[in-house]
DNA sequence: GCCAACGTTGGC
DNA sequence: GCCAACGTTGGC
């Protein structure tokens, strides 16, 4: 490709219901590694498409209303998700195993929380976005990919309802 | 290998 | 609470 240069990181979205880990999870632990992903195209984006360095778009779930609250960044390569390796825990795989992991996932770092919520419904207003996969209807991944023009009219959503916000004394 | 039944995700 | 869209399971 000619602009390889041009594009060096890739553009993710993750999804979390907040009652289980929400982005202000994320903002007092710092980092967390995104385990818990029992898809295995899920799985694949992050063992085989992640690099440190990518930026993610964090969308909250099966909230009122769903939709991204903030931004993270992945900061390790793709290892072991242990949690499938333990009995206890909720995601526990009986098929994973010390040797032959199965599930991977990555550490994600904290970059900022959004002023306020962008719901799906904002989100699907901005014409631009309509392409956007998390906005398909249907569409259940809990990791994806984003494309670059999107992040950054997200980003630019972001800033302008934190603009909004200010000005008005909010 | 097909396919129906069932379970899960997650928006609405 | 409903339902669409899948993924998984298991009988055959």
């Amino acid at each position: 490709m000619a602009h390889e240069s041009s594009s060096p990181r890739g553009f993710w979205l993750v999804k979390s219901e907040p009652d289980c880990y929400s982005i202000d999870d994320l903002k007092r632990d710092k980092r967390t590694a995104w385990t818990g992903v029992r898809n295995y195209q899920a799985r694949n984006f992050m063992r085989d498409g992640m690099k440190i360095g990518d930026l993610v778009l964090y969308h909250h779930s099966g909230s009122e209303p769903p939709g991204i609250v903030g931004i993270a960044r992945v900061c390790s390569a793709p290892h072991a998700d242990e949690t499938a390796q333990d009995p206890k825990d909720d995601h526990y795989d009986p098929k994973s195993t010390r040797d032959d992991p199965i599930w991977m996932c990555v550490d994600i770092e904290f970059v900022r929380k959004f002023d306020d919520i962008l719901s799906m419904a904002e989100l699907k207003a901005h014409k631009s976005l309509a392409s956007m996969l998390v906005l398909q209807r249907g569409q259940r991944l809990s990791v994806m990919p984003v494309d670059e023009t999107h992040f950054r009219i997200v980003e630019q959503m972001a800033e302008k309802s934190a603009r909004s916000a200010a000005s008005t004394g909010r």
